[in-house]
DNA sequence: GATGAAACTGGAGGGCT
DNA sequence: AGCCCTCCAGTTTCATC
């Protein structure tokens, strides 16, 4: 699955770094920051996407202004030896969960989940404790935000 | 800080819809899909932008690509009454902490973190158990992945 | 083998009806 | 909101080192 076959070199580190701050930089805009042509730029561009290091492009959008207002940790304790395949098939079937992974600790596996308000968890969170192998439920109900930015992002400076 | 001011109509939402899967997708394209022309997209786009509501562009890139092979969430348990204002400072210095938030719960706050490798984790880690006012920290390190997408984008469906 | 320059194509952005 | 027009960026091709 994950083919780290390509090497990237530093250009190709800011050419990323661009991307990701604003996606709709122009090719000539970033070679004109790292010295290089625009259809150089773009050349690398198509290796990333094709290795799969850069898998898309996405609009941000405040969640809240869609009307997900509620947003919260869950964390899952299964019934014996849960199989991962099982509880990621059940999970695919809630749009409310938006990311889902196994995790070190006591529990099984930690849900994010989006909701409109609390009526509307609690409601999902009923739903999945009703799954036949779900023993029990731990849920962190976010307050606040201390930064902004996405999980999924990756850290932006050198090690 | 959110005005949710700006009302948006069904078509509003299939134009964030589309964008969201590809920020990439042409205003002619999704005028196409939902019998709107190009211009008239690009005003609401434009609309959405200045209500705040769609807050940029970004390239979708795979972590470990990028060589940050190690996630994990981190329960911070603080002395006494920890200000959150002071929390966020502190939070801010660290490049591998890609979020941070308060949550209900026992804990004060939750961070997820992205770092090299377990012993970069473990150095995160320690400095952040070295801050004057942490009282213990909860590790959960990411095993895998169930379903792919970010927890930042909002669930897709109508409730 | 990758880069830079030039030509072609298509979408973005503004004004007008 | 739709139509038109101008301009610029994306994309391809070709020559170069």
């Amino acid at each position: 699955m994950t083919r780290p076959a390509v090497i990237l070199d530093e250009l190709d580190r800011k050419i990323v770094a661009a991307l990701v701050a604003n996606a709709r930089t122009s090719f000539a805009e970033i070679g004109a920051a790292i010295g290089l042509s625009a259809p150089a730029v773009k050349r690398r561009v198509d290796r990333m996407r094709e290795a799969g290091i850069i898998t898309g492009f996405t609009a941000i959008v405040l969640p809240a202004a869609l009307g997900w207002r509620t947003e919260a940790y869950v964390e899952v304790y299964c019934d014996g030896a849960a199989p991962p395949r099982r509880l990621a098939e059940v999970v695919r079937d809630y749009p409310e969960i938006t990311a889902a992974m196994t995790v070190t600790g006591g529990a099984d596996a930690l849900l994010h989940i989006r909701a409109a308000d609390i009526q509307h968890f609690e409601e999902v969170l009923e739903r999945i404790r009703a799954e036949p192998f779900i023993r029990k439920t731990v849920s962190q109900i976010v307050l606040s935000h201390l930064i902004t930015g996405s999980p999924e992002s990756g850290a932006t400076n050198s090690r």
